[in-house]
DNA sequence: GTGTAGTTTGAATCCTACG
DNA sequence: GCGTAGGATTCAAACTACA
């Protein structure tokens, strides 16, 4: 089995995108790509924490916080100028019936989920993904934040033939109908990408599972699915591992170059090396 | 021992408002509170909920959806601004060290989330309350909306010495720190009040245990709390439950007579009669 | 190889009082 | 407002070290 995934540095065959990992920035690329392209899509968009001081561990280690260029917004207004400059032209590539995914945190998900409604985005659910193995509060001034949120949409309210495999979540809910509480731990071990000092390529790399499941509920064998920020491409592989096919888009070549050395480990089990 | 709860059915002296229910509109209340009066505040707004169709079970029974007067809102921008409103009063009669509680679900919470931002609350939790036995999706056509969403927020950024019962937390959680997912059931069952016919009171009325864990956790004994979307009047119940004070405001004088109805139940059980 | 103890770490808007 | 010193604060999973 020859897994077929290429990197492409300049995009502009928009003919090229099936199984593609794309260099580039996401509103660039999505701008050459046609109307009604994807059969959904998946977005991990920047959270725009705003942290503000360092943090340490009751035994005075300090935590590897998301300090990321990529997540520095100035403010509200320029955080929700970006969401909607992305989320205009995922509704333009997104097909007529397809789905549309976002996650975020309660940091972000506010914005992300009123500019999703006020384009006309009808949101068929919001899903809870619960960490069961979240950072603890340390300094207990808080609840133990261990969950981060999904929107689940369609592009307008009258969409009525989108794909839903209610069957197939039942599998996965012991018979019952699946909820929109799902229960996965963080990306951690041998999933998590580590450089050669073992320092995380990604500070958010999302556990395959979650992927999984999205792929599972909301696409067919053989749908495109899209996501614009693909980071260290989990989406990818969660499509590629259910026979969906993918289109990537990442910013940092560092990430993409981790994506495609993921890809060649998968093939390499497959064939037993 | 003597409850003493009292209906104000027309609200003119501000300094009467511990322990009472007001009949009103909470914005036209609100404005005749001083600033800087409450200790808390929850609010379980309309959640503009924009039901189409008349939804039927399986077994052709028709679904009893919220179809109230009160959850009618023409539009986003008619519940924004409703929202505004309200958060905008909330705010001023809310002490500077104090905390908002609001609950919603996907219909609103994004609204909600989002004007809190821009009003400069401070959010400390979005939290789940995730349903044990919700109502399934009977079509299967969606994953069963199991869940509401509460955003914690204080006034400010900078308020830092807000009230959070961290090891009272702990306590209600097998000694562990509280998590931002919480599990409850629906109300039911003889807490639901119905009337005479069997017919339900209030249409969304929550249940005391998600209350009561609200006042256990963001109040101390003595602190006065404020629900400007009072109802059946479940904060005041949980409240007062544990030793705390409260100031509910609720326009529809049925729902207000029936919170008289409960408090003189919760008296007649500690009484024995 | 097996079992146990110790270590590391994760999308985090993470302190308070006093001068 | 700011700076600083004092003091209280963590859970689960996966890994490593070692007997």
């Amino acid at each position: 089995m020859n897994i077929d995934i290429k990197k492409i540095k300049s995009f502009n065959d928009e003919s090229e995108i099936i199984n593609k990992i794309i260099v580039g920035d996401c509103l660039e690329v999505m701008k050459k790509i046609k109307d009604n392209t994807f059969d959904i899509i998946f977005a991990d968009p920047p959270y725009n924490m705003q942290l503000q001081n360092e943090l340490y561990r009751p035994n005075n280690t300090k935590v590897d916080g998301v300090d990321d260029e990529w997540d520095k917004f100035n403010g509200f207004e320029h955080y929700d100028e970006f969401s909607k400059a992305w989320l205009r032209e995922a509704k333009r590539v997104l097909k007529k019936n397809g789905t549309i995914w976002v996650i975020g945190s309660y940091h972000n998900i506010f914005r992300v989920g009123n500019i999703m409604q006020d384009m006309g985005y009808w949101i068929l659910n919001d899903v809870h993904w619960i960490k069961s193995n979240p950072m603890p509060n340390f300094k207990g001034v808080r609840l133990t934040n261990a969950s981060e949120t999904l929107v689940w949409a369609v592009k307008d309210k009258k969409v009525k033939n989108y794909t839903f495999n209610y069957e197939e979540m039942k599998k996965h809910n012991y018979g019952k109908q699946m909820r929109n509480d799902w229960y996965f731990a963080i990306c951690n071990g041998a999933e998590r990408l580590k450089d050669e000092k073992g320092v995380k390529v990604h500070s958010t790399q999302k556990p395959l599972p979650l992927l999984e499941r999205i792929v599972l509920a909301s696409t067919k064998k053989g749908d495109l699915v899209f996501d614009p920020f693909g980071g260290t491409c989990t989406t990818g592989v969660a499509a590629y591992k259910h026979g969906r096919n993918f289109t990537m888009v990442e910013k940092d070549e560092n990430y993409v170059d981790w994506a495609l050395k993921r890809f060649k480990n998968f093939q390499n089990q497959l064939t037993g090396i």
